[in-house]
DNA sequence: GACCATATATCGGGAGCCGATATATGGGCT
DNA sequence: AGCCCATATATCGGCTCCCGATATATGGTC
């Protein structure tokens, strides 16, 4: 089953488009969510944690803006793959319930 | 938000049909996911009450077969209602990795 | 000065999944 | 006869993980 938490889905799909640091991926799963996912910061840090040391996410670079810390995540391959299968996952599931046929491009 | 977990997800979905008893709900979600969703009988029962709580399923009625207890559950309006609500947000949440517009009925 | 947005980090509580265990019956295999 | 498996319900403890609260720090707005 390789089950993914909701939360952790979130943080990858933000990753997908550009390396963004903590607060940035939280603002950015609101975005992309229409406002409906708001990720703890508690949330985050741990989940961030746990997909470094799967393997999923890499620590890509980290500054220092106006006195503030910024770390940087990049998504991995590996991570990429994760939340594309996750992705076709969550959409079957819809899919038993709906019973409609979604089209899908690549 | 209104958080659905994913074993409640699939318990309501396989009461969509027809009344199922806990055993038969089991097997009723590893046939609608293609064998991937395997509930646990831990995972079963405490979502069931936890279900009956809120109003969204109601026992139906109890047998005896064979000597062995069966308690068939139905779910609610209220319970309709809400896998369905939770079936558009998982197709929302695949759409944010897939960027692909589902096809969606009724 | 007070508050808010930005930014990271930790801690404790609570929710919920899951394997293990217990109990019971009937069928199939050896 | 003995054993395992499918059926069927129920409970318990461990573990994962979400989340609010808290702490710390800076710069802009009011």
């Amino acid at each position: 089953m390789t089950k993914m938490t909701e939360a952790t889905y979130f943080i990858l799909a933000a990753l997908l488009e550009a390396p963004l640091h903590g607060y940035g991926i939280i603002k950015r799963a609101g975005e992309q969510s229409a406002g409906r996912v708001k990720l703890a910061v508690g949330t985050l840090y741990g989940a961030l944690d746990r997909l470094a040391e799967a393997g999923l996410v890499v620590v890509d670079r980290e500054e220092v803006v106006d006195g503030r810390p910024r770390r940087y995540y990049r998504i991995t391959d590996d991570g990429v793959t994760a939340v594309r299968e996750e992705a076709v996952r969550l959409q079957q599931a819809a899919r038993v319930v709906t019973g409609q046929i979604a089209v899908m491009g690549a």
